[in-house]
DNA sequence: GTTCCCATGTAACCCGTTACATGATTTT
DNA sequence: AAAATCATGTAACGGGTTACATGGGAAC
């Protein structure tokens, strides 16, 4: 009964609903919880041969012709039961959030100002293009009631990208002067 | 001259201004990039070894009596070249947002009423701990002209910890709800 | 009729984390 | 005097990512 990371529960969870093969899980993936829980393909056929060895997935081979054979997962009462307990756990201490941005920013009086200026655009383009995005995709399922979840975690983006614009307005100039202070061009002295 | 990843030239830049001891560096590191690059102090031993063999920095061994021997390690003309190059590079596309409290959030339909509720409070609970540790930050960092770029990165946080907050006030109800109309305790039929 | 995409999966590498080791000093 | 902390580091496990393999359709 030990503890399985994450991405074993999100796979389970979307297995609940119906049996996919790995593959078709993989892009549901995709297409779902991959915003803030990426997961790999080759991921997925590791984790699948775990939760089956575990009893908390039931396999079977499917004979295809004119695409290769699959095999396809269905969640078991044991794996069912795992993945409530799990949700059920308010423990999120594996929460962890990682920006190489804001370490290239840490360091920002070691960057010349006008590439200081394409990293800070780059930087606003993308949470500007992530935040329409997210806005298209939870305009989309508003107003579907079996969607409201799924919806409520496109918000959580969206949210976190406006965050994103409103720091940017508030550290530009600031970061500016810190890259123009710096003297650029002395290596030795 | 192959990519390293984005924890070998944190460790780089932070031994910028003075030589250290692994140590000495993994405690810098708790002090500063932790907040959004944390590193193991195992792998800081493990970096400055590769880093070394590069040729990016430079040990030498320093008898103490007392405490243990130590190797503190420089950074040599190469290893500033190759940080500063990495830092002048706009490319940030190891980006990585990953959340397990999503994760859940994204299956609230399969949660409890009370234990979503002490899942969404315990993650207000955090938020609001976090962005009153980080504003404090900010605020002792306000003013020092070369502490700015820190104090960027404390904002950015501080920004982020109010989007979680206002996203909670957006969609508490909502998960509630979603909860609420889950038939619970039936397992089979 | 090559070239790209679909549908399935396997293999290998490496970063990140957790556990282990150790002897001196400070705290309780 | 026992327990916690400091000041160094090493070893091992495992999740996550990237590269490899394959053979049939679809596109150009």
């Amino acid at each position: 009964m030990d503890r399985l990371p994450t991405t074993s529960y999100a796979l389970l969870g979307l297995l609940l609903p119906s049996p996919m093969s790995g593959y078709e899980l993989s892009s549901r993936v995709g297409k779902s919880i991959a915003n803030f829980w990426p997961i790999a393909r080759s991921q997925v056929y590791r984790e699948l041969a775990r939760l089956e060895a575990l009893d908390y997935l039931r396999g079977a081979d499917v004979v295809q012709d004119r695409v290769p054979d699959k095999r396809v997962y269905e969640v078991t009462p044991a794996g069912k039961a795992a993945v409530e307990a799990w949700l059920a756990d308010p423990d999120v201490r594996r929460e962890r959030f990682r920006s190489t941005l804001l370490v290239k920013i840490f360091f920002a009086d070691h960057i010349p100002p006008d590439r200081l200026d394409t990293l800070l655009k780059g930087c606003r383009q993308r949470a500007e293009r992530e935040a329409a995005r997210l806005a298209a995709i939870a305009a989309s399922l508003e107003g579907k009631p079996g969607l409201d979840a799924p919806r409520a975690t496109a918000l959580h983006g969206l949210h976190h990208m406006r965050a994103t614009l409103a720091w940017l307005d508030e550290v530009e100039p600031m970061l500016r002067r810190v890259s123009a202070r710096q003297p650029f061009g002395g290596e030795g002295r």
